[in-house]
Formats: C-alpha cells, sequence, structure tokens
DNA sequence: TGTATGACCAGTC
DNA sequence: CGACTGGCCATAC
C-alpha cells in the first residue's frame, strides 16, 4: 500500500459526490480512515490542481467545515468554484455554501 | 536528516 | 466569542 493509493481512494470519494452536493474534507478523511487528517484530502486535490484530472474528479464539491471555498484560488480563476457549484443548483450563504441543504456524506463503510 | 508548511479540524484559553 | 494550539501525515527545501 503506497501513499499513492491513498490519494487514489480520495479520489474515489470525491468522484461519488453527486451533482449539487458538496462534502467536507474531514468527512472524507474520516471515510478512509484518516479521522483526523483532514490535511491529507487537502494536499491530494492540491495534487489535481491545473491537471485535466478535474474534468473526471470535481473537486469543487469538496469544502471545508465552515462551507467556505477554501481551495477556490487553485482553479483556473477564484471564481470558478462558486460558478461550477452555482451552476448544479448549490446555494450559498454569503461566501459559504448551505451545508444544511447541499451536505453529502459517502456511504464507503471501511 | 531536520525543519517548515499545507484546499483542515477540534479543543482550549 | 475570537485567538491560539496541537495533531495529523505527506511533500518541499
Amino acid at each position: 500500500m503506497s501513499s499513492h493509493d491513498l490519494y487514489n481512494r480520495i479520489y474515489d470519494i470525491v468522484r461519488l459526490i453527486p451533482s449539487g452536493r458538496v462534502t467536507t474534507y474531514g468527512t472524507i478523511a474520516a471515510c478512509i480512515g484518516m479521522r483526523s487528517s483532514a490535511r491529507m484530502v487537502g494536499w491530494a486535490l492540491n495534487a489535481l490542481a491545473g491537471t485535466s484530472s478535474l474534468a473526471d474528479i470535481p473537486a469543487h464539491r469538496v469544502v471545508n467545515r465552515n462551507g467556505m471555498l477554501s481551495g477556490r484560488m487553485f482553479f483556473d480563476t477564484p471564481f470558478l468554484m462558486r460558478e461550477m457549484l452555482e451552476a448544479e443548483g448549490i446555494e450559498f450563504d454569503g461566501d459559504a455554501v448551505r451545508l444544511d441543504k447541499h451536505m453529502w456524506v459517502p456511504e464507503i463503510p471501511e
């Protein structure tokens, strides 16, 4: 098991996020058994920045615990992340996503 | 080889 | 209630 597999596990979960929904770094981390290492999720997504993998992996649907778009700077433009979410019907409360309406929890036990 | 840092989170002061 | 701290683990220098 290399750390590369760990990244793939993260990507697998992000791929499952339905359109119009979002989830958080901590939730994904918990799903792959790294409950307190939400930072690794950010690193994994950081590795996708500027690559064509973003077409396959909806990284824009991953936000922090407050619903804020921590990763917007890593998209082509700072607006892109929000625009993509709004295009999917996601509603915002100020700068944060309405997690109470759109929060999605992966169903990947183990 | 050791230190610093990061698309984070929860607890404490 | 804002500010600070520790922890987590991989990567960069």
